[in-house]
DNA sequence: TAGCGTTTCCGGTTTACACA
DNA sequence: TGTGTAAACCGGAAACGCTA
């Protein structure tokens, strides 16, 4: 009889189940990945990855030679293919179906089509496994050559600088889908993961053997940036130094990247969500806020349309009755209690500071209140 | 909680290269 | 040879993380 085998398998991030195979390991991936789809209630498309021991990354399973009891396995759902077949791409003639930019981890949002909208050009999620892009013809070709040559010869490819910007390129492109300002870990996945994908990328004489690409991505980032900006990008234009000149206030360097709860902090719409969805949402927020204890339902909704709160803020600056006319959920307790505690959090105060300023506040309102009912009196 | 070292981001500058 | 573009680099300030 068999011995019981067991496998993690990672569905995404923060999202990983232990299966158990009772009658041991199955015999074949195809089996596997049935029984995963079974167990799982896996619905689409996917395919397995298992981590190298060799490499220490996930490499894709193709024999259940790879993988042993207790292994991990990861699972890459499968995206929908485009009209247009990564084949007949004339931008990427060797695109295989194991190619990863046809690939989504679970987590990552659905794949909703781009809008018009600058948002929702950037609305993913950072994805488990980056999708390297297919890069245009002649660096795909080259790319080619030099992987082949690799296997054969493990002769690595030193690209040229037309080569190397190419990728850059395609990199930056396929980063700024998720966000503008990648993460040093961020920059650590797509890195891996383009040697991963052309090992002939591969450095001499650095432990990593990224560690060159990685520092190329944050500078091409960060030129990256200044482009968009100068094209007119909303959250990277309110972010810059020239947006704030206005203040006169300092020096050129006195600029920084604004974080939840402070004035220029610049959010984009969540995954899925755009403009019109949040104003929906918006404007069901007005019907919500009349019933009674329906705090629950408000804090989610105010959560949700944050995004859409923001950019009003930022960019329409609005008078505080228009804002409270067009979010008067805003102005309840229990908001100005979550909102405030955001901003006295950003101070690095403590928890019972929090509550005092809270309840400062709220003896000024009270007071407002009353000195606004006196004044309607006289 | 303060202090200190490290990291990140910005705009600007330098350098290298391609192209007309 | 001049010009344009992109990669790489710089200095300064804010943010962040660690430690005592």
């Amino acid at each position: 009889m068999s011995t019981p085998a067991k496998l993690r398998i990672v569905l995404g991030e923060d999202n990983c189940v232990k299966l158990t195979f009772p009658a041991g390991m199955p015999d074949s991936a195809d089996i596997l990945k049935s029984e995963i789809q079974r167990q799982c209630s896996i619905d689409g498309d996917f395919r397995l990855q298992y981590m190298d021991e060799d490499f220490e990354q996930f490499m894709n399973l193709t024999s259940m030679s790879n993988i042993r009891d207790k292994s991990t396995i990861k699972m890459i759902q499968q995206r929908k293919q485009p009209t247009q077949s990564a084949s007949e791409s004339p931008s990427a003639p060797f695109c295989d179906a194991s190619d990863s930019s046809a690939d989504t981890d679970i987590h990552s949002s659905s794949s909703s089509e781009p809008t018009t909208s600058t948002s929702s050009l950037r609305n993913q999620g950072w994805p488990l496994s980056f999708p390297i892009p297919a890069f245009s013809y002649e660096v795909e070709m080259q790319l080619l050559t030099a992987n082949h040559k690799f296997l054969a010869e493990g002769k690595h490819l030193n690209p040229c600088p037309k080569l190397k910007s190419n990728i850059l390129d395609a990199l930056a492109s396929e980063i700024i889908r998720y966000t503008a300002y990648p993460s040093s870990a961020q920059l650590d996945d797509v890195a891996q993961a383009l040697i991963s994908k052309h090992p002939s990328l591969k450095e001499h004489g650095s432990v990593s053997g990224y560690y060159g690409w990685k520092i190329s991505l944050k500078y091409k980032m960060g030129n990256y940036r200044t482009r968009l900006r100068s094209l007119g990008c909303p959250e990277l234009t309110i972010n810059s130094m020239k947006s704030k000149q206005h203040d006169k206030s300092g020096s050129h360097n006195q600029v920084k990247k604004p974080k939840r709860a402070e004035v220029n902090y610049f959010p984009d719409y969540s995954a899925g969500e755009d403009k019109e969805s949040l104003e929906k949402e918006r404007v069901d927020l007005l019907s919500e806020v009349k019933k009674r204890h329906n705090h629950q339902m408000i804090k989610q909704k105010m959560e949700k349309t944050f995004a859409l709160r923001r950019h009003e803020v930022i960019q329409d600056k609005p008078l505080v009755a228009e804002i409270k006319s067009r979010w008067p959920a805003l102005f309840c307790e229990h908001e100005v209690s979550a909102e405030f505690t955001h901003a006295l959090r950003r101070s690095r105060l403590s928890r019972s500071s929090c509550l005092s300023w809270i309840a400062i506040l709220k003896r000024c309102e009270e007071y407002s209140t009353r000195k606004e009912a006196l004044l309607d009196a006289k």
